[in-house]
DNA sequence: TGACGGAAGGTGTGATAACACTTACATTGT
DNA sequence: ACAATGTAAGTGTTATCACACCTTCCGTCA
């Protein structure tokens, strides 16, 4: 067991295991850079959740997506895409419209104001994710990335 | 860069290079886990960060612990751990008092209704992670594990 | 001693997330 | 044709999070 993690939260008592440390650790490793990229959005009036969105209407240009899409593409799982749309639609980073066949699906698109706020984001965001995380180097980078893989496919 | 958390978003452009991917697959990992947590929780009543907090009061018995050690010990740092510890004060988890010389402090200890939900959950959790985690083996978890530490201390 | 800064804790309020439920439309089967 | 089922989207409500501000209390030092 690493004492590091262990001193970090003052536990007294050891974990229970690897799994149990690993889980802890992967959760806290996450929720300590989330925080520093929301501090790192907050500035600009969004979330990690909303830059998320806008990132994949950005990629989805210039079909857009529909509700469901969204949801099902955004990093960490969300019910409620709704309103999360709602929002950044009343910004108006994003117009929503029912068009072609099938009328139950929404078609949402990425407006001019909402592409550039997220290109300008763009620098933002990769110069935090090397200051994050870049001191690993490709190698040690090229083996989280396998292993989190692994975690998530159960391999 | 992996093709499979490509294709798990969906992604059409790759990632801007492997920080980007390591710290998104980062972030679904463990949006992931604590999702599965979440899950197996509820029945229970109580969200991880709350079982977190409980797991911490019983690891510092019998003393207890102030408001603010509680929280600097959270997995995920949370503001506003007051009404976090009044939620499982209401639900009877917890009980806190003002004794000892500096009356600022207030320190909080599990109840004996705490301490055994926590202890009954003990097996639910464990079982849990290693589901989650465990297909890995000892020496994947142990390189994961030193990876994610790195991380954290920019090492 | 008493003014001040800092720390611990709490409160008010708005934003966000989670959950159950509803509406609208399409498809399938009889 | 039309009821049954399934899917997309939205709504209502509650719980939780997050931020700014306030109160109490301790320690320090002029």
């Amino acid at each position: 067991m690493s004492p590091s993690l262990q001193s970090e939260l003052k536990q007294r008592r050891p974990f229970t295991g690897p799994e149990h440390e690993a889980v802890v650790s992967l959760a806290r490793t996450a929720a300590i850079l989330e925080h520093q990229l929301a501090d790192a959005l907050k500035p600009h009036g969004l979330t990690p959740t909303q830059y998320n969105a806008l990132r994949i209407l950005r990629g989805a240009e210039p079909d857009g997506l529909c509700r469901n899409e969204i949801r099902d593409r955004l990093v960490s799982p969300m019910p409620d895409a709704t309103r999360l749309l709602d929002r950044l639609a009343d910004m108006g980073f994003l117009v929503r419209a029912r068009e072609g066949e099938d009328r139950r699906f929404v078609r949402t698109r990425i407006t001019a104001a909402g592409r550039a706020l997220v290109d300008r984001l763009d620098d933002v965001v990769h110069s935090l994710h090397r200051e994050q995380i870049g001191h690993l180097g490709p190698e040690r980078l090229a083996t989280l990335i396998e292993l989190l893989e692994q975690v998530r496919t159960r391999r």
